[in-house]
DNA sequence: CAGTGAGCGAGCTTCCGCTTGACTT
């Protein structure tokens, strides 16, 4: 008997279909994709890394051609799969009927390389008789549309891994833009601008209580004069009145005023109007409406909710939860108008089976709705038992919109009442109150849709009217001035943002829950309740988006690359061209992405990118950036950093003045008793640390130690603190000194230095202890010594040293620093060698460069190409390598000195440079650190503002020692 | 975003879309 080998995505489908067909049959699953480009460094093939385009795992100079792997976790299941191939007489690729299923299907047979003869067919319903007709009807593999699965492919790696770049070396390191994520971010960012210029107006209005007929219910004051009142739409974002809004806007006084004047009046029904509605149930659920519902009705996350409906699918409790298609196939209409029957009655059965069209862009239906499985539905309670809590909540849900679906409409009516009152002073004022009655529920029997607003849900309930006619009498039991104001636009919610993007057609539903992960991991946006919250950091790199790569964060970007990949699945257009065009800009209207990227690192300028515009803080000097340490406000030399939980929209010129007056972290913590100085503890650019004296430069400052904490620290530990560098003893007639330095604790006798072992000793480490320090050789090579030592017969010895950044092999000409899943202690010689052979290198300052300036550097190795604009560039290059090191972890000693070795220059050496300066700059200079006058007294004289002196007097001295550098060579 | 002296050495970060465990807590 011959044996077929069916292979499809999912294992638990593959579990399925093998009970359907039973004998004869192997079904196993791929479990997804099984081969990919590349991720990183490691996983590209040794042969190709020497090419330029590796990084990008796509061979952009022949046509685009791919480097596909097996990735690590996918290895087993290819080798199954291959084991499997060997006893069978036929291999059929059963994966999705859609674009990435086809890729999967192509992948499968590229890797697996049959013997036997492979045919391709889809299932688009697993019961019996549906898999056994696909059997029947097989078909070959569709190459446009792998070709179009591919194309997608390699857009999104070259978007990704050419853009993300840009970010790191002009905002931060590991940011990351993509076609879906940077589109995503933007959203909220550009929601959350829109709350920045909000202006909220207010208005008030009357509330009254009324009864007739012994019912009462509520009506609000809709007109005066028959002039209809301001209500929320009729203002703009600014908090005007829109124009030609004939409307009267009633203040507090007036508002009350009236409610006096109406106390007692008589009210009689104006007019009644009634209207009948009906309102149809909501589709099947999909993806999308599944996380939104998870999230309003159970309160789930994105990810909650998907991990709960893998688990009942996995159970055989639902079909597949990942599909963009709100079709129900036969078996599951039949089953659901059983059950209406069964449990609401005929009545409530719509009495035709319902369809619904598919909502969601660039839908590819590969899969059914979500839905209860099987022929037959079981009821939640029947599960009870067998469910965890998440999975049964969440069956409980997918059941009653599958079984709403098919129920009949449900029917109502919508009534209008007014009522009218003379007020005292002659006015007359229409009171309105709106009434629902359901007359027939319908499917709300069965399922009622969650909102995001609790205030339209309450609404939405049944409100009775009483029932009266025109010219009844109505009696006012209670009138109340009320003020409302407008909000600004809701923030997106997790759920909302997935509906946003599913309406824009970005994203797919295998990857919403991941694109939410995503946004917060690279720290785009915080979640605040169910509200998700753009970062600084996302209005960084936002800005940075919209200003230079304007097409690729486009709303409609995604919507033409999908027009594009279906020309391509339908034969219309090709690969090639296409990506040429993307990525080379070649044809008309081309993109040009490379040349993009290679002439926005030259033009970019970080503190342009850094720095945030706040139209609220509009001309009142101060500024927002993101720097290293997180965002900050900074008007002229004052910084404060902004704390984390303070979101964009909450921050206004009062909170931005409170936050600079009392700068995070900085807090007066007593008097020094030495000097009568107070003693200031401020978070700086080089971490915490405490200062003596509040003038600029201050008398003192010194850095806390790694156990310290700025919010904890007392006035007695920052006077020990300060009390640094401490006098040790003498030792052959010189000083020691115990100094905190930047590369950590140190002994200083002299020009003659060694390391303390750790911070305490500065406090502790006794003239004994120093002495024998200074009696060993310097604390560098030979001290800590190698880890260990690999011996070869024919070659020179190779060392394992523990390296600033990672363990590292070195021979004495070449060095190779160990990756992260190479253990130093497990290394064997042969390995060693193979290492050093493999990617050793030479080291790269072989004392060379006077300067470890990374902007000389940079601006150096730039040479002809970037000499042109040699001046830009080096400025850019100088911010953005401290940048890079520092949010490594790396502290402060880790930072390039702009002259190594050089000691703070001394007035008299930058006098002679003063020409440097403009005129003002030079008198400020002078008197400040000529005469060594205070920058207060100095500064009215120059017409300057103190902060702006300070700013100016700092940059000053910076060119100074910048023209002293340069004249020393 | 403060100032406080030395120096062998790097390699990586990142995309979107298809799928589950194997890990630890």
């Amino acid at each position: 008997m011959s044996k077929i080998l069916v292979i499809v995505e999912s294992p638990a489908k593959a579990k399925t279909i093998e009970k359907y067909l039973g004998k004869g049959y192997i079904v196993e699953s791929s479990i997804g994709h099984i081969r990919d480009l590349p991720k990183s460094a490691a996983e590209i093939p040794p042969k190709f890394k020497n090419q330029s385009w590796a990084r990008l795992g796509i061979d952009v100079e022949h046509d685009f051609e791919p480097i596909y792997v097996v990735s690590a976790e996918k290895k087993s299941q290819v080798a199954k799969l291959k084991s499997l191939l060997k006893d069978v007489d036929e291999v059929v690729l059963a994966t999705d009927d859609d674009r990435e299923g086809e890729s999967i299907a192509w992948h499968l047979y590229q890797e697996l390389r049959p013997r036997v003869p492979v045919r391709r067919m889809v299932f688009h319903e697993i019961t019996p008789e549906a898999i056994r007709k696909a059997i029947q009807n097989p078909r070959s593999i569709d190459q446009n549309l792998v070709e179009a699965q591919e194309t997608r492919r390699a857009l999104d790696r070259l978007y990704g891994y050419e853009v993300s770049p840009v970010l790191w070396k002009k905002v931060a390191p590991k940011l990351s833009a993509g076609r879906v994520q940077s589109v995503a971010t933007r959203m909220l960012v550009e929601r959350e601008r829109e709350r920045m210029r909000f202006r909220s107006a207010t208005w008030w209005d009357l509330e009254g209580l009324f009864e007739a007929k012994g019912v009462r219910f509520p009506a609000a004051l809709a007109e005066l004069d028959g002039v209809r009142l301001a209500s929320g739409k009729d203002f703009d974002a600014q908090g005007r009145l829109k124009d030609g809004a004939k409307v009267v806007r009633l203040a507090e006084g007036e508002a009350r005023a009236l409610a006096q004047a109406l106390a007692g009046s008589d009210f009689r029904v104006a007019s009644l109007e009634e209207r009948p509605f009906t309102q149809r149930p909501y589709a099947p659920f999909i993806t999308s409406t599944l996380q939104q519902e998870g999230g309003r009705k159970l309160g789930f996350s994105a990810a909650r909710t998907m991990r709960a409906a893998q688990r009942l699918y996995e159970g055989g409790y639902i079909t597949y939860m990942r599909t963009d298609s709100t079709t129900l196939s036969q078996e599951a209409m039949d089953a659901a108008r059983k059950q209406v029957r069964s449990l609401y009655g005929d009545a409530y059965l719509h009495p035709a089976p319902r369809t619904y069209d598919k909502k969601s862009k660039n839908a590819q239906e590969a899969h059914e709705a979500i839905r209860p499985a099987g022929s037959t539905f079981r009821t939640p309670e029947s599960l009870r038992a067998e469910l965890g809590d998440d999975e049964f909540r969440l069956y409980d849900l997918i059941w009653k919109r599958t079984v709403a679906s098919q129920m009949a409409d449900a029917r109502g009516r919508r009534t209008a009442l007014r009522l009218e009152g003379a007020a005292s002073d002659g006015r007359r004022a229409t009171f309105s109150a709106s009434g629902k009655t359901i007359d027939f529920p319908g499917f709300l029997r069965a399922y009622v849709e969650g909102s995001d607003d609790p205030e339209a849900a309450l609404e939405d309930r049944e409100t009775i009217l009483p029932d009266v006619t025109r010219g009844d009498a109505v009696e006012a039991r209670k009138l109340e001035a009320k003020s409302h104001a407008t909000q600004p636009p809701a923030r997106y919610t997790e759920a909302s943002l997935v509906q946003a993007l599913e309406a824009a057609g970005i994203g797919r539903p295998s990857t919403y829950a991941s694109i939410l992960s995503t946004i917060q991991d690279r720290g785009y946006a915080v979640r605040r309740g169910t509200a998700l919250v753009p970062t600084w950091t996302a209005f960084a790199t936002s800005a940075l988006m919209e200003g230079n790569f304007g097409r690729l964060v486009d709303y409609d970007f995604t919507a033409r690359m999908e027009e594009d990949l279906d020309d391509i699945a339908g034969g219309r257009k090709r690969r090639g061209p296409y990506l040429r065009a993307f990525y080379f800009g070649e044809g008309e209207g081309g993109l040009g992405l490379k040349n993009l990227v290679e002439s926005r690192l030259e033009t970019i300028d970080p503190r342009e990118v850094a720095t945030i515009e706040v139209p609220r803080l509009e001309g009142s000097g101060i500024e927002v950036r993101v720097g290293r340490y997180g965002p900050f406000l900074k008007r002229g030399e004052e910084t404060a950093n902004i704390p984390a939980d303070l979101a964009p929209d909450e921050l206004d010129l009062e909170r931005a003045e409170e936050l600079l007056r009392t700068a995070q972290g900085e807090r007066v913590l007593g008097t020094d008793p030495g000097t009568g100085l107070p003693v200031l503890a401020r978070a700086g650019r080089y971490g915490p640390y405490v200062q003596l004296g509040e003038d600029t430069p201050p008398a003192k400052t010194a850095s806390l130690l790694p156990g310290d904490k700025l919010e904890a620290l007392t006035l007695e530990r920052a006077l020990e603190l300060l009390s640094l560098p401490r006098f040790v003893g003498k030792l052959d007639g010189e000083e020691v000194w115990a100094y905190n330095g930047r590369y950590g604790p140190y002994l200083k006798k002299g020009s003659d230095s060694r390391n303390l072992g750790s911070h305490e000793q500065l406090f502790t480490v006794t003239l004994e202890e120093a002495e024998r320090l200074f009696q060993q050789p310097k604390a560098r090579r030979g001290a800590k010594g190698p880890l260990r030592v690999f011996e070869y017969p024919d070659r020179e010895p190779i060392e394992l040293r523990e390296g600033r950044f990672a363990p590292y092999l070195t021979d004495g000409q070449l060095n190779a620093s160990l990756r992260s899943g190479e253990d130093p202690l497990e290394l064997s010689a042969a390995e060693a060698r193979d290492i050093l052979g493999e990617r050793g290198k030479p080291p790269k300052n072989a004392g060379k460069r006077p300067s470890r300036s990374a902007g000389t550097a940079k601006a150096a190795a730039k040479g002809k190409a970037g000499a042109r604009k040699a001046a830009a560039p080096a400025k850019t290059a100088a911010r953005k390598a401290p940048a890079s090191r520092a949010a490594k972890g790396g502290k402060a000693a880790t930072k390039p000195r702009a002259a190594a070795g050089s000691k703070p220059a001394e007035w008299r050496e930058l006098q002679a440079y003063v020409g440097v300066l403009s005129d003002t700059e030079r008198r400020l200079v002078t008197a400040t650190r000529g005469e060594g006058r205070k920058v207060e007294e100095v500064a009215p004289e120059l017409g300057l503002e103190v902060a702006k002196a300070r700013g100016m007097a700092l940059q000053a001295s910076k060119k100074l020692n910048q023209a002293l550098r340069e004249a020393r060579g």
